[in-house]
RNA sequence: GGGCGCUUAGCUCAGUUGGUAGAGCAUCAGCCUUACAAGCUGAGGGUCGCAAGUUCGAGCCUUGCAGCGCCCACCA
């Protein structure tokens, strides 16, 4: 109903097709409409690889919230696609959802406050779209149950962000789309997974890991953070077999229990002479080696540390190497475990007292454990022979980095479970030297991966202990004991993917065998994220599912993202293309900066609403939007700035309103640009501005071809501006003329060439203005978008001969700017009449401006006969001397 | 603690191989000018973070320092 209003409105005089105003939520509304329609986006299948651009879209994570900073980073992939489109390419930009992992279960969990409790029994008359939220009961549901509220969630998430990415106008192929989570992507995941272990890049064993308490779950290194939090020194004091005595500095006195070693720096002079003795801890009366470490730090605490299983990483790491027992205390849950001290591998020289302090610690979690065992610390008396109490002093209170899950609350602990890894620290060569081969946009970015795959220091743990997610197509074989037999597991066949092992029943087996001594377990666990995110690229071609596709899709031209998952998703996905076909998965990757809002609390405040990207379309315009968004160079943060959202707007209207005016240069006389072709422009003003627009075309492309958009923009603008603010109103008279005349045919030549070249340069970042403008004069037919009408090259320019001199325009522009100053100061109009105008200039810039003497007189009112132009006997600026007229212009 | 990046007008940012500091916004003063008042014209405004060095010449190159941001790091 808008469209028909606005097409109702139209000029007299433009057949019907121009609006008067620029309301650009109709015209966004009706292309956006159009081009799906039209189909205009839609990657050609039939066309060979060299002629494809592909781009590794990032899948969005749908629970999270939608927000500016997406905005900002698709439309420059966007406008990197339009621009590669208009080069001829045959675009594969697909839309990927990111509904697999973490966040999805949690937005799951609290959205129905339900829990997924894998024991139950699927419920197939529970329903998530019938289920209602009640806060104080939580209920629980079978595995099955959850995935199913999941998937009906994500859709109607995914749903908000097509909206969103429609009405921004994205030239998405919305026929390709994949779900990390579908059928699709976990046949990808598992054909992965079983194709790493043909290839043997996967261990599964038990082993330390990254654990955290509360999602209780393996993490992997590119999940950690560090976290600056309180935490304290405690001075423990330890006896030596033998005789004497020294203290140990700990931030983890509640891991005493689990203390297999002290150890302090070879070259360590205090503590040399202990080097082979035992020392006893203090409580537990366990007797422990004292030995030599080279990551002893003498400097740090006393320079001499107990070694726990495991406080850290470098004590999981000394433990590995050394052939001490494993004393495990705290459990998955992070709470203190039972054991028995007295017994292997808890010795203790005095298990009663022992096991009296270890209960009254058990079941703590960790932090309370460190309060109560301070008590007990300080009235053990027992410690180095009596010689007072094991604690020394009191806690010494600092603060220090520890490791978290970056998603997580409490401290991450290493907990030896039955995880998978991939392999990749034997890699590490392999992997700096293929992300050598994919060019990086910012250069620099390639450093933060380097320093990431260089300060790799343990596997990829590839399994997590979650309910939503790809499970490993793995099932073990049970033995008599009741123990699933880890080393001899059953994979799955590629023909049978995806499956489920905890449903699907492996081949020769059947379901009522599962977990039954001489039956079948299925793997629980599910894979990590990224092992589904690393792949991508894959997803996209069909890896090893449609060889033919592959080809053509494989490796992708480029892949966007953001820095801070350069040690993620980046990371992973070079792991993975170069295990499975020993390639790179993109040829460019191009990092995108952050959006930062120190003013977004005022602005939404003071509007008395919340800001969301769907509110700025509305308000701003699409383009405006894109504008801002365009104006950032790769790798930069930019500020939400509504001053920069304006001036897009600005450009637009500009666009809408010169284009309009160009129009109707045509119309007056009934023709169309078509009709005037670039051999008609032959007057020297013009020949100028066609060097700039030949100049132009040729420094945008190399800008585009460097991914350098915004370089791209501000040069068009730039001229865009003059074409407006100067070349208009100097050619104007001369375009008005009814008659037609070489003089008149070569402006109206001009503009239909400088508006087609303007527009097509504006195309990639305002797609809606330059469509629409488009269609008013250009288009051939309703199906023929400017998006795919082909960018401006040398043969646009190349009929038009050079002007005589290459700064005809700027001087012309010298002299007008003056006469307009003039007119200014004397608080004059701009149409009062110049009654002298002395130029007085170099011989070479009074030849440049001669030719373009009558287009300044008319733009400038210079009556006739009213000019002197002089050439000065040798070298001076440019002077130019105006007089007005006495009387105002009749 | 290590690395990367940034620091240019009140604000947001350009500034190519070293050669007289740029744009937009904002501010101020004007202007209805046959596309546009969501407009147009003009003006003012900068010790290029600090210090040294190289050079005939440094916003740009070198070194040091400071501030900001990000990434990483071995939790005693």
């Amino acid at each position: 109903m808008l469209i028909r209003r606005m097409t109702g409105q139209s000029m007299s005089n433009t057949n019907g097709k121009i609006p008067k105003k620029y309301k650009h939520n109709d015209i966004e509304q009706k292309w956006s409409r159009l081009w799906e329609q039209n189909k205009i986006y839609r990657w050609d299948p039939s066309r060979p690889r060299e002629e494809t651009f592909v781009i590794d879209t990032p899948p969005p994570t749908v629970s999270g919230s939608l927000h500016l900073g997406h905005v900002f980073s698709y439309t420059q992939t966007d406008i990197i696609a339009r621009y590669q489109r208009m080069r001829g390419k045959n675009i594969f930009y697909p839309m990927g959802w990111d509904d697999n992992g973490l966040p999805t279960e949690r937005r799951v969990q609290n959205y129905f406050g339900i829990r997924c409790e894998p024991h139950l029994p699927y419920d197939p008359d529970w329903k998530p779209e019938n289920h209602k939220r009640d806060e104080r009961n939580i209920l629980e549901v079978s595995r099955q149950n959850f995935i199913e509220a999941c998937d009906y969630l994500t859709k109607i998430d995914e749903d908000a962000f097509e909206r969103l990415w429609r009405r921004l106008g994205l030239s998405i192929d919305w026929e390709q789309q994949y779900s990390t989570i579908d059928n699709h992507c976990r046949k990808i995941s598992q054909l992965s997974f079983l194709d790493l272990v043909k290839k043997g890049e996967v261990l599964h064993t038990e082993s330390p890991t990254m654990w955290d308490v509360d999602f209780k779950s393996a993490i992997a290194q590119a999940e950690i953070e560090d976290r600056e939090i309180p935490g304290a020194y405690h001075d423990i004091r330890f006896g030596v077999e033998g005789g004497g005595e020294f203290v140990i500095s700990t931030t983890r006195p509640e891991l005493l229990a689990a203390c297999i070693a002290v150890v302090a720096h070879p070259d360590d002079e205090r503590y040399r002479k202990y080097f082979g003795k035992t020392a006893i801890t203090p409580l537990f009366n366990s007797p422990v080696p004292i030995a030599a470490a080279e990551h002893a730090d003498p400097e740090k605490g006393t320079g001499i540390l107990m070694v726990c299983t495991f406080g850290d990483i470098m004590d999981v790491e000394w433990w590995k190497q050394s052939s001490l027992p494993l004393k495990q205390i705290i459990d998955r849950n992070g709470k203190i475990m039972a054991v028995t001290h007295g017994q292997e591998p808890f010795i203790s020289l005095n298990p009663d007292a022992a096991n009296a302090a270890h209960k009254e610690l058990q079941g703590l979690p960790v932090k309370k454990a460190r309060q109560k065992i301070v008590e007990l610390l300080k009235a053990d008396g027992s410690a180095a022979g009596g010689n007072g109490v094991a604690l020394v002093g009191d806690p010494k209170p600092i603060t220090h980095p520890v490791k978290f899950y970056e998603k997580g609350e409490r401290p991450l602990e290493f907990v030896p479970t039955r995880q998978w890894f991939v392999k990749i620290l034997e890699h590490k060569e392999a992997l700096l030297e293929q992300g050598r081969k994919v060019k990086w946009h910012p250069e620099h970015m390639f450093v933060r991966y380097q320093h990431w795959v260089e300060g790799l220091n343990q596997e990829w743990c590839y399994s997590r202990q979650r309910y939503f997610g790809v499970p490993f197509p793995v099932w073990y074989p049970v033995k008599d004991s009741g123990e699933p037999d880890y080393e001899n597991p059953i994979f799955a066949s590629p023909e049978s993917l995806p499956v489920d092992p905890l449903s699907d029943v492996p081949p020769g087996y059947t379901e009522d065998q599962r977990d039954k001594p001489g039956g079948f377990s299925g793997d629980p666990d599910v894979m990590d994220t990224w092992s589904t995110s690393s792949l991508t690229p894959q997803i996209m071609s069909y890896w090893s599912i449609d060889p033919e596709r592959h080809k053509k899709l494989f490796p992708s031209d480029l892949r966007p993202q953001a820095h801070e998952i350069i040690r993620t998703w980046a990371f992973y996905t070079i792991v993975k293309a170069w295990m499975h076909d020993q390639e790179i998965p993109w040829k460019h990757i191009a990092i995108s900066g952050w959006v930062l809002d120190p003013d977004r609390k005022k602005m939404s405040k003071s509007k008395g609403n919340v800001v969301t990207p769907e509110n700025l379309l509305e308000q701003y315009s699409s383009d405006a939007i894109r504008y801002w968004a365009g104006r950032a160079r790769l790798g930069t943060d930019t500020a939400c700035d509504p001053s920069v959202f304006k001036v897009g707007m600005r450009l637009a209207t500009k666009i809408f309103n010169a284009s309009r005016f160009v129009m109707m240069q045509f119309d007056r006389i009934g023709q169309s640009p078509a009709d005037f072709s670039a051999e008609l422009i032959t007057e020297e003003l013009d020949k100028a501005f066609v060097n700039r627009l030949r100049d132009l075309i040729s420094k945008t492309t190399k800008n585009f071809e460097a991914f350098d958009y915004a370089s791209a923009l501000q040069a068009t603008e730039d001229l865009f501006w003059q074409f407006c603010d100067h070349y208009l109103e100097l050619v104007k008279a001369r375009s008005y003329s009814e008659e037609a005349s070489p003089e008149r045919d070569s402006a109206l030549a001009t503009l239909a060439l400088a508006l087609k070249v303007f527009l097509k340069l504006f195309a990639p970042v305002l797609p809606y203005i330059t469509e629409e403008v488009w269609s008013w004069g250009f288009a051939k037919n309703q199906n023929d978008s400017i998006h795919r009408s082909g960018w401006p090259s040398e043969e646009y320019t190349s009929p038009v001969e050079k002007p005589r001199h290459s700064f005809s325009f700027d001087n012309a522009l010298e002299v007008i700017t003056k006469i307009r100053a003039v007119k200014t100061e004397a608080q004059k109009t701009l149409k009062w009449q110049v009654a002298k105008l002395k130029i007085r200039a170099e011989e070479p810039v009074v030849e440049a401006i001669r030719p373009v003497l009558p287009d300044i007189m008319r733009a400038g009112n210079v009556l006739p006969d009213a000019v002197t132009l002089e050439a000065y006997p040798a070298e001076g600026n440019l002077t130019v001397e105006v007089t007005l007229a006495d009387t105002p212009p009749a």
